[in-house]
DNA sequence: AATGAATGAGCCTTCATTCAT
DNA sequence: TATGAATGAAGGCTCATTCAT
């Protein structure tokens, strides 16, 4: 039985593990952080790690949850503010700029995320419990909008735009230096501009 | 302290060392992997793997030293033979098309290498060790080309060609399905060649 | 320091608690039940169980007390009354019959003692602390009925007598189904008045 | 992967860690046991103790088979002897006989596990994969010897025979002093007389 | 050289118990 | 008094590495 903490010195306790396990695991890995190490990091006991996470996997979850959980709401709120602008190379460019910024949050843990992923199953599937929001969102901005798509099956569309997109910036954030940055959102954006909607 | 087997028995009991490591790493990763593990499917002591390896990460060290080893040698071998080929484009493919192929050598085994250089430092430093000589080996063969370059910095040029090549190769292989690499590598000879010679 | 409750409130709490282990460890054992399960199960918070209780041994040990306060209590209600009858197999009849129901209150929890006894000294003189003061209790009932015992050494007679009855009847009860309690009852009282009273 | 030992000092290491355990657990119980505690007393590292053993559960069932072997072996050895006795009287005095012989064979041991098996179904069915083996050994004992049974049902007979003398057995050797060991034998052979061939 | 039994540091996790509020 | 968050000793177990044979 893990406990939600309710009063405020015990969340900033949770909020200490966690940031200690970012560290840690953006440092380290996943494999080599232990438990131990991110309760001593955070300044708690072992004891106080396992009343808030069941294991070191629950906790990890919990981290994976929250990169995304950033991600989406920082994404959404932006974008979804009924602007006057329906220019679609302006949203597309919009929506690129901020799939790359959010890469720039805790970058790499991100990272180490993407890593876990590819190595096994059992990571890939919890990073997809909150990945499979991502297509979702952007699904809802494109029909908010209310563009017109030239294509003509919108579904698989986005997933390809969704992938080519993710996939690119992935590695222009992940391996890259920053100085491509902006080159690549301006590619990115003519691609996707040029699929979509031309 | 390791010893460098001269016999012929020995070459080929390290060798089987190696290629069961090979084998289940890249099935199952790094860490997963014991040592012990390794030596019995070698067919060896573990007392033997240990007086070949100092531990599992000279072990390690060892491999992608092979795997760079062999990737270099090849793509060297194919690309310096004296051609009279002087297309800059054709050079530019030539080298886009090797790299990706090596890329599909042991490509489990180097989707593992990637993954530990992304997770620690001391892995990437492992791997560093070896990659340094590739952008050597590439400014080489420009330099041999007697091409003539229009970039300003030809250093930075080269990194920066580098670093794209190996990145959109390395996504395409790793996580790719092999069905788009001809249009991949058309891709990435265009960009090469419009943005080194043109 | 643990507190002896005077208030009502007080009293019932503590019963509380004794209540959820007596159910608790009779379910799942001693070892199974921990403190925060027993405190949980009771409604009272852990710092509350340890103002009752010293440790989870204590709180043992006051259960153990409590069974035996209630079978010594019950038996010697029901048999010290002076009754008319001194018919000497009557007697021994009830005394029999009376162990025997006395096994079945909290019957799990009483199996759960035998077995602790059974498994470390520790535990065993817990229990003994209590046990001893049953075969005074039958000694007293013999002596004030009156009856001529025919055996020569008493004191040693009655312990025999004692360890056969409880055990036969320790049997009987936790590892029996009940079908055959009213034979074991006939059995032993015809046993125990031949071999003290003929 | 656990290692059965061929070497001679390997064999006795395995001895020596069974013997700590069979000591400890006697003393303390099973669960008051710690591997560790048990690699120490046995001179052997934790490590050893799990290359020899999966877990904790692991050897306790090799003690476990251990001990049925040495009891069934011995009773098997003196009672197939081909005597001349046909005595059906003597022969189940013989067997009763043995069977109390043999709960004084690691009597502590024997007890705990007759603990652990009343505490939970894991460890009785533990227990049970060889207990099985013991009305079979009987059974051909019977059958062997040419006697006649006066009993309807052959198979049930035993079973109720076996279950009777167990228990009576059980109960002396285990929370008994000994002093009644003889007439505990000589009434049980009486009662299984009677019932079986009279 | 080769073997593999043996080692023990270190990981994950539980739970009886304490103590600040 | 009551609370329950926090503690940390201790237990089960793994695996890289050593060393006697």
């Amino acid at each position: 039985m893990t406990r939600e903490p309710t009063q405020k010195r015990s969340i900033e306790k949770k909020q200490r593990i966690k940031d200690a396990a970012f560290d840690l695991m953006a440092e380290n890995g996943y494999h080599n952080t232990s438990s131990n190490e991110i309760a001593k990091k955070a300044g708690v006991s072992i004891g106080t790690f396992y009343s808030y996470f069941k294991d070191k996997k629950d906790l990890y979850e919990e981290l994976v949850g929250d990169i995304y959980e950033y991600v989406i709401s920082s994404t959404a709120t932006d974008l979804n503010d009924p602007s006057d602008d329906q220019d679609p190379r302006m949203i597309a460019e919009q929506i690129i700029r901020k799939v790359l910024q959010s890469h720039y949050y805790k970058k790499d843990f991100q990272k180490e995320i993407a890593s876990l992923s590819q190595q096994s199953d059992e990571f890939r599937m919890i990073e997809d419990r909150y990945r499979q929001h991502v297509p979702e969102l952007f699904m809802g901005i494109i029909r908010d909008s209310g563009l017109k798509l030239r294509v003509a099956d919108p579904e698989v569309s986005a997933r390809i735009v969704m992938t080519t997109v993710e996939s690119v910036i992935h590695e222009t954030v992940f391996n890259g230096d920053g100085s491509q940055d902006e080159r690549v959102i301006s590619e990115l954006t003519d691609l996707v501009f040029r699929y979509l909607f031309v």
